[in-house]
DNA sequence: CGCTATGAGTGATTTGAATCACATTAGATA
DNA sequence: TATCTAATGTGATTCAAATCACTCATAGCG
């Protein structure tokens, strides 16, 4: 498949930059589409690719030296990783895969860093993302302390709420939830502590599924107030 | 205090600036000691500078909604932290505190990003420390996925100690080693297993403490080996 | 030099999540 | 449609760390 500049143009990173900047990039990146499980990035290799999601779901995920998997991140729609490289030339630090079917664009590292220098716009793009990256992982990190796991489960389903839902919606829905197993690496519990927090939300019909590629949020607020410690369950 | 030159061309990110640009950036920074417990960088506020260390250890910490602590990173003498807001204008994430008495050097924001901006390795140099944090950020994570405690402590000493003692060094030693608390919240446990897990590890000889100033690492293999779980204690 | 506060050391007890070992469901696939 | 497999659901049991409630040691300070 081909990339066409008004692909590119759907990620915000590039909205500034002209067709010709935009052609030149397409002409050098890659579209591929992955299947469930599939792995987009490999940690430790030199991958030289930033990857941009075109559609599904990313994670980035790590595995300690017991082979525990560990949760870091999750990638949506419009957004991109892989992008660490860009700023030190290192290797990829954790694995990247894909949670449903997914559509990515790549664009070879050295190509972005290039159209960067001509741009400072990208640049400052990149710079820009990079320390939201910080401060998602700081959040993440704070959510591990939380001793409520019920809480700590709210809190990572807050955060997987649509942004515009978050504000006056009532009740909302979360496309293509990550399952019960992805859930419990992102916040350090095991696979049936998360489900069994499930049951109780379902229970209390704060949440319910809606099959495997809808989890509807019922009680926004009740979610909420739990994720910010104001509400017990 | 002043701030000279030379001062600050002990910082590594500034060895490649000229004099005049050096006492440009000196005209407009402060120097400051702080006492141990002392809050360097506020959480939340627009702090609008970044502290360069000249002397002592500092840690990035958070707090969870129900008030408990969250370590997040160390500081060490001749690395600075702070720098988000130089790449997206937004508040200080997290607090920053002296673990010891600390000597800190304030550039505000705006000077460094002007200089940033004619001076691209400046530029560089900031980039690619974020990443590193990134990149020691994904570690610390991983830390908090293993099982084993033991372990856990011993991948956190193992990173306290100095770079250049690693290789070859039989022993080692940290200068104003955390306190066992400061070392719990890195670790998401709580401060009496961390002394349980000192006093194994000087029961066995491995470390000893001379004083508070300084741990020492009598048997830095043994370290490394349960950090990387080739070893059982 | 004694006082005070902070950090470290320690046992007893509790607790709550992990683990284990399954059963069940529901998508995917042949 | 039957089959298979990944995901979810659930109880019983275990176990290790948190918590509690202290004491002890040390450093800094007036």
């Amino acid at each position: 498949m081909l990339v066409t500049s008004e692909l590119l143009k759907t990620f915000s990173l590039f909205e500034t930059l002209d067709n010709d900047d935009l052609s030149y990039l397409a002409q050098r990146s890659q579209i591929e589409r992955f299947a469930r499980r599939a792995v987009i990035l490999n940690a430790g290799s030199q991958e030289e690719q930033v990857c941009f999601l075109f559609e599904g779901r990313l994670q980035g995920v790590d595995f300690t030296i017991d082979g525990r998997e560990v949760g870091l991140y999750f990638v949506d729609t419009g957004d991109y990783c892989g992008e660490l490289s860009v700023f030190d030339f290192g290797a990829q630090p954790e694995y990247v895969i894909a949670l449903n079917s997914a559509v990515v664009v790549f664009i070879p590292v050295e190509v972005l860093r290039e159209v960067a220098t001509r741009h400072p716009a990208i640049m400052t793009g990149l710079g820009y993302k990079l320390a939201a990256r910080v401060r998602q992982m700081t959040l993440q990190r704070s959510l591990l302390a939380l001793p409520n796991i019920t809480q700590r489960v709210c809190c990572q389903l807050w955060m997987l709420v649509p942004e515009d839902h978050k504000l006056s919606q009532q009740s909302s829905e979360i496309k293509n939830p990550p399952t019960h197993m992805e859930i419990a690496i992102m916040l350090n519990v095991s696979r049936e502590t998360v489900t069994r927090v499930f049951q109780h939300l379902q229970k209390q019909h704060i949440v319910s599924r809606d099959g495997t590629a809808k989890l509807l949020i019922n009680d926004l607020q009740t979610i909420k107030g739990v994720a910010e410690g104001n509400q017990q369950l």
